[in-house]
DNA sequence: GTAGGGTTAG
């Protein structure tokens, strides 16, 4: 609102030209918001007045306060103007105020041409411009501004390395971000705390995790922000129980989670799938916070339905006083993996009536969940619903869910016919899926077209030829098994071996399939045959039809008793004491038709299953739902 | 004038 005295200003300045008057204006606006220092406005309002008038320098301190309240690009531009024609854009401080209300509203052009035409600059002023081009994730121009700052001489300040190695994080440049490090260290500044956490938080999301750990432990000072870092890279890194253990030395050396570092917990339980943690941390969060947020809620529910309990996710979800489209899909992601396609088809439909559009990964999400429930039709409905009304355009996982689904309902010309005519790039995944669906029906023709795609995009995945080969070897075509082999041989292709560690007497031991190099192995393999016995006393039939080579069904035999997960699990079993977890980890991803069928006969020795169960809950590959089914079966 | 958080899933 104006006073009589502004409006009398008003009409004082009338005689000049429009845009200084609309300049005016709005300064002394912003000034009357009561934002800007009442008093300094009284004193320079005839000062003003009278500068203008006779277009000589203004005070800068006026345009820093009406810098500082500007709300709009606009006026921002408009200041601009009145300085250089005031003649102002010499004092620093002032400059260096502009840049900032430019990069603040995005107007980076703007900011790069002042910062350009800047007579000098001191580490502000770089410093604004590097996190300007940072925040607008403009890496190019952020490290070469960067480069010339270095080159400039002027000492490095510790708002600028955070920036350029953020930037190095997002888009994963593990070379330039220890490039950064060691300029950080050669100036000195990299046991500064918001450098550490910069570099520790680079550090992991570029999957160097031993890097960012090591750096953590000799940091000098460790603030939440960096305990949630750390716990979220162990996270990340498929290591979520260590996550729990530096949660718990957080809080013992005094600090107080937030709520983002209870995101990141409730994120590592999540992973974990382990309940009786999952209950700890709900009760810390029910005591120690009067509300969830939206973003801690949407974890909530996601750890709970991971740790296999979809009625507390659910009733966390109808608890929480806002959702965004984010909690709607989690929730229906929820129910499809708990094998509740139509609870999740429901989900969708409120939320529609709710108008909380969906978005892509919703989509997804309802896809998933009817592919787990072999809901082929309502998938097609969802996809077409999800082009035509919502008009959205589906990307090549959208086709990879469809391709499976169709794959595995045994309507692969269907599913060949949709790859064929869709608009987006085929990658790896969506001809594997269909490879596999061709081997569950022996369609080796189909298989070789997707072969030949797969190998296409890359012939240095040996599975493609595994897999084909798998697909000849069932059909009795060991003609083409051995071509493959050769094939394999003539480009050096070499099937990863398969490793699994285990934990025990707080060492690594590593186990390839059949090795026999552990000392203890005499007794691993009679533990292993005592078994197996009792697995196959129990209704355990391995499928042999994952074996490559053309050899008797008994030696198939042989090699499926001695996979490496077997092993550890053997080793487990007699080394770590009753009652404790056996946790294994592996390179590979589990194969559901070796492992997981040894794994869930419900009728195992009751002293041996607990063992088994806990060991797929504390691994680090989430179990199937086929494995879930099991758990719930045996009650665990 | 600085940072850290949620949904796909083989």
């Amino acid at each position: 609102m104006f006073t009589l005295k502004n409006q009398r200003l008003l009409i004082a300045v009338t005689s000049i030209e429009s845009q200084k008057l609309c300049s005016v204006a709005s300064a002394l606006q912003i000034l009357d918001d009561g934002q800007a220092n009442r008093q300094f406005h009284e004193q320079n309002t005839s000062l003003l007045t009278n500068q203008i008038q006779e277009t000589t320098s203004l005070d800068p301190r006026f345009y820093v306060s009406a810098l500082i309240n500007c709300k709009h690009l606009q006026q921002i531009k408009s200041l601009h103007a009145q300085l250089s024609v005031a003649g102002l854009l010499n004092d620093l401080l002032l400059i260096n105020k502009l840049l900032y209300m430019y990069v603040r509203y995005n107007a980076l052009d703007d900011a790069n041409s002042l910062f350009d035409e800047m007579p000098a600059r001191n580490q502000i002023s770089w410093s604004v411009m590097i996190g300007g081009f940072a925040k607008a994730s403009n890496h190019t121009n952020c490290f070469e501004t960067f480069r010339e700052y270095i080159r400039s001489g002027e000492q490095l300040d510790v708002y600028t390395l955070p920036s350029v190695i953020r930037v190095c994080r997002d888009i994963k440049d593990l070379k330039m971000g220890k490039l950064v490090h060691h300029i950080a260290h050669k100036f000195g500044l990299h046991m500064n705390t918001f450098v550490c956490v910069a570099l520790v938080d680079m550090y992991a999301k570029c999957g160097v995790i031993d890097d960012a750990r090591k750096l953590f432990d000799i940091m000098p000072e460790k603030d939440l922000t960096t305990w949630t870092v750390m716990i979220g890279a162990c996270a990340a890194n498929g290591n979520a129980s260590e996550s729990l253990v530096l949660f718990d030395h957080m809080r013992e050396s005094g600090l107080l989670p937030d709520k983002v570092c209870m995101v990141t917990i409730v994120n590592a339980c999540a992973k974990l799938g382990a309940m009786h943690k999952a209950k700890l941390i709900h009760k810390l969060i029910q005591t120690q916070y009067h509300s969830v947020d939206m973003i801690l809620g949407t974890a909530m529910i996601d750890m709970y339905a991971k740790c296999g309990s979809i009625e507390t996710a659910r009733q966390v979800f109808d608890e929480m006083p806002q959702r965004n489209v984010i909690t709607w899909s989690t929730m229906i992601s929820a129910y499809g993996y708990h094998g509740q396609a139509q609870k999740a088809l429901e989900i969708f439909h409120i939320m529609s009536k709710n108008k909380i559009t969906p978005n892509k990964i919703t989509f997804l999400s309802l896809l998933y969940a009817c592919s787990h429930s072999g809901l082929v039709n309502e998938a097609l409905q969802i996809f077409s619903l999800m082009q035509n009304q919502y008009l959205i355009k589906p990307d090549v996982k959208h086709y990879t869910c469809m391709v499976d689904l169709l794959g595995r309902a045994g309507r692969l010309d269907q599913a060949f016919t949709m790859i064929k005519n869709m608009n987006v790039e085929k990658d790896e995944g969506l001809w594997s899926s269909f490879l596999a669906s061709c081997r569950i029906y022996n369609q080796v023709e189909m298989a070789q077209k997707a072969a030949g795609s797969l190998l296409e995009i890359n012939p240095q995945n040996p599975s493609h030829y595994i897999m084909l080969s798998n697909i000849y070897a069932k059909a009795g075509k060991w003609d083409d098994v051995a071509k493959i082999r050769v094939q394999m041989n003539n480009i050096n292709v070499k099937k990863t071996p398969g490793w699994t560690w285990v934990e025990a007497h707080n060492t690594f031991h590593r186990f390839s399939s059949g090795d026999r190099t552990h000392c203890e192995s005499n007794a691993i393999y009679e533990k292993l045959e005592g078994l197996i016995r009792k697995l196959e006393v129990n209704g355990y039939v391995p499928d042999t039809d994952f074996v490559l080579h053309d050899v008797s069904e008994e030696v198939k035999l042989g090699n499926l008793y001695e996979h490496s997960e077997k092993l550890a699990i053997a080793y487990g079993l007699i080394s770590i004491p009753e009652g404790n977890p056996i946790r294994v980890t592996k390179n590979l991803r589990g194969n559901r038709h070796l492992c997981h069928n040894f794994m869930k006969v419900d009728k195992l020795d009751p002293l041996v299953m607990p063992k088994l169960l806990t060991m797929m809950l504390c691994g680090t590959e989430r179990c199937s739902a086929e494995l879930k089914d099991a758990l719930r079966k045996a009650k665990f």
